[in-house]
DNA sequence: TGAAATGTTGGGGCG
DNA sequence: ACGCCCCAACATTTC
């Protein structure tokens, strides 16, 4: 057996910064377990043909791969399974990335799901995980297969600013996962219906780049779970909660699958009218954690240093530069792809235009998210804030959310010059709420 | 997986 | 002691 990985960097969308950092450390660690295991990993650069001229090298009788459910990379694999069957070779190719096999997820009437709640709703009726298979632990070791290295694959070439920050935050490879995966469900599970939103614990399972880099399976990860939930209690109710999170990965992959073209285009076409405006200047400020919202600038900053941020700040921070500043979800969805470690081709577009209010959300409003009471909820005490944002750490609790309403001498007092050390706010909350609004019920007349 | 406007209630200050 | 006002806290409605 021969364990090859193929970087194929015109296969589908190309990875971002983040994104190439965390391969790179990830293939560190695969090559590292499988020297363990008394072989390596063999590295070649794509496009797929790689993969049939290494099975004519060496004589391979068949070929085994996951497959990628970006639709972009179908064609390619379809390519690559008939030229190795015309050679004589046996392909068997697994879903290992999903729970289910996209497409296969429908109504009643036999149609996609459009809304989460009845996707989610019918998954956790018709869906029981596959029992665990084991690993492999006997592989032959190969000689004599040109190897080209970690290093010659230019990942870390333009690495990610700051570095340090991901490798402080993060441990790529198989066994960080599983530990990750242990660890959340002895000492996160049951807090977690209730902390899941608190982006100043460490409530969720940040498991997201893990589960990307298929370092572990949702399926796994749904075994595990539910094993925990056949147990009624706190247990049980906590597990739901999280498969269902699970789940949102699972519809987004699917929505991809019917509708491809979500990751560029509204998925709701009333939104191709949408007057979005061009402000180089508020996407900047927006990009670099300087926007005088502090929940806002809070997450921006994790994003930046750790290649992560909290769900719920996503949901806050995303909405500020659609709503706030009626920047297109594009722009966002294309920082985010650059700095996120779990950037992925279905759930990072989807989630967008959720925000957007182009995708598949159902609620009958106009969700626009006041960064203040997103803050004062969801960060009572103000620690996520002042872990990103220590310009305004000395500023008593009640102002840490609204900076800008500390009267004069308490700004002072806690160091602060607003405007100089940290920005006023770049846009009125209120203004901006009513902005949108006014955009949004135009867009939908039309 | 929202927010703001509106409605309700109950406690405390005060004449 | 009592009624009135104010307001915070909470609940309900509406978009």
């Amino acid at each position: 057996m021969i364990p090859l990985f193929v970087l194929d960097e015109d296969g589908g969308r190309p990875p971002g910064g983040a994104s190439r950092w965390w391969l790179h450390h990830s293939l560190r660690a695969l090559g590292d377990d499988l020297r363990a295991a008394g072989t390596g990993l063999v590295l070649r650069r794509g496009p797929a043909a790689a993969v049939r001229n290494l099975a004519r090298e060496t004589g391979a009788r068949t070929v085994f791969w996951n497959r990628s459910p970006e639709p972009a990379t179908a064609a390619g694999d379809a390519a690559l399974e008939t030229a190795l069957a015309s050679d004589g070779v046996e392909v068997r190719t697994f879903n290992t990335f999903l729970l289910t096999e996209p497409g296969t997820v429908l109504t009643g009437a036999g149609t996609p799901y459009r809304v989460f709640t009845p996707f989610w709703n019918r998954l956790r009726e018709i869906y029981r995980p596959p029992p665990a298979t084991h690993a492999i632990t006997a592989i032959r070791p190969h000689d004599g297969i040109e190897n080209g290295g970690l290093d010659d694959t230019g990942l870390l070439a333009s690495p990610p600013d700051p570095t340090d920050g991901l490798a402080k935050t993060w441990t790529p490879g198989e066994a960080a996962a599983h530990a990750r995966l242990g660890q959340f469900l002895a000492d996160g599970l049951v807090s977690y219906p209730g902390d899941r939103d608190r982006p100043d614990l460490i409530g969720t399972s940040r498991l997201s780049p893990h589960l990307h880099w298929g370092e572990i399976g949702p399926a796994e990860v749904w075994r595990a779970t539910a094993a925990l939930r056949t147990c009624s209690g706190p247990h049980a109710d906590a597990a739901e909660v999280f498969l269902r999170e699970l789940a949102w990965r699972e519809f987004n992959h699917h929505l991809m699958f019917h509708w491809p073209e979500i990751a560029t285009r509204n998925w709701r076409d009333r939104f191709d009218s949408f007057p979005w405006r061009s402000d180089p200047h508020g996407l900047d400020a927006w990009q670099r954690g300087l926007t005088g919202y502090p929940m806002v600038d809070a997450g921006m900053r994790e994003l930046r240093h750790t290649g992560w941020m909290h769900n719920r700040v996503r949901m806050v921070a995303a909405s500020f530069l659609v709503k706030h500043l009626l920047v297109d979800w594009r722009e966002g969805e294309a920082w985010f792809w650059d700095m996120l470690v779990d950037a992925d081709p279905a759930n990072n577009p989807g989630n967008w235009q959720w925000v957007a209010g182009s995708g598949a959300d159902a609620a009958p409003y106009h969700r626009i998210f006041n960064p203040v009471l997103q803050g004062k909820k969801f960060d009572p005490d103000g620690a996520y804030v002042r872990r990103w944002i220590p310009e305004i750490a000395a500023l008593p609790d009640r102002w840490i959310h609204k900076p800008w309403t500390a009267p004069p001498d308490r700004l002072a007092a806690s160091g602060i010059a607003l405007g100089e050390t940290y920005p006023a706010p770049i846009v009125d909350h209120a203004a901006a709420r009513e902005r949108a609004l006014a955009a949004l019920s135009r867009a939908q007349e039309a």
